[in-house]
DNA sequence: TATTGTTATACTCTATAACTATA
DNA sequence: TATAGTTATAGAGTATAACAATA
């Protein structure tokens, strides 16, 4: 029942640019109750998957990989990530989540209060058809970059 | 029918994160080709309602409002915003965006092809109700802050 | 030769604090 | 006093180019 008449792809857009504004601020604010800026608790999320070299962190965060130095070298230095030699291949470094580097991001996300608030009014039923509509959006097609 | 049986809030908040991963990436992608930054991006996206005060542009942004005399000053260095004086307000600046400030915004958007290409996989109806989840996920609730 | 991670550089973004001009 | 915009500053993010180690 959810939703207007008639959505054409300029409003839907727009709404996504808003919705991702709403988000990032939310993120954002989240992150820096723990002195943690945006770039570094993205990287601590994607971090939550599993041990990632160096490289693949550049390309999921979208971003050169001299980048990813620095930053992992501060979330190093506050002892939330690890730097472990790849078994395989001596030229690459894992970075892996300590478990003060779990509980930042697990942190993080318990205070995303206006995120969660707009989720909390979903029932299972809506919950299921947004993740079903953002999966087919974002994530159906791999960048086929 | 889209969606899976059972989604948890955890689910949906990573699913969230992706999703907005995503679109940033394409975001920031198709602002680079303009040679513009995602803030100078999401500035000229925001002055598309109309002309913004300084202050009011730094609540959207959620930034300090220190920097968006940078951000604006770039943007007016290239033509693409102009600065006028509020006429109620002396103390005011509205910010506006030019004929040139308009085109390079709506580039961004119709060089968003991931996005793009996502969207077109939905029908109108399936449109109208991630329009109506995300609104009012998203939009609903005004950030009571 | 190609790839991974690093360093050096220049520019942009960001929050904080202090300032000015208005209100 | 309070608010809008600016400036100065320091730290962080970013792309580009060049480099050492490894493949």
């Amino acid at each position: 029942m959810p939703g207007p008449a008639h959505v054409g792809t300029d409003q839907l857009m727009e709404l996504l640019s808003v919705s991702l504004g709403v988000y990032y601020a939310d993120f954002n604010a989240a992150a820096a109750r723990d002195k943690l800026t945006a770039s570094q608790g993205k990287t601590l999320s994607v971090l939550r998957h599993g041990p990632t070299p160096m490289r693949a962190l550049a390309e999921t965060l979208a971003c050169d990989a001299s980048n990813i130095t620095g930053i992992v070298d501060r979330l190093e230095k506050r002892g939330l990530v690890r730097r472990e030699p790849s078994p395989g291949d001596r030229r690459v470094k894992n970075v892996v989540l300590t478990p003060e580097g779990e509980h930042a991001i697990d942190t993080i996300r318990a205070n995303m209060h206006t995120t969660l608030a707009g989720l909390s009014t979903l029932d299972d039923k809506d919950r299921a058809t947004l993740y079903g509509l953002l999966d087919r959006v974002f994530t159906a097609r791999p960048t086929d970059t």
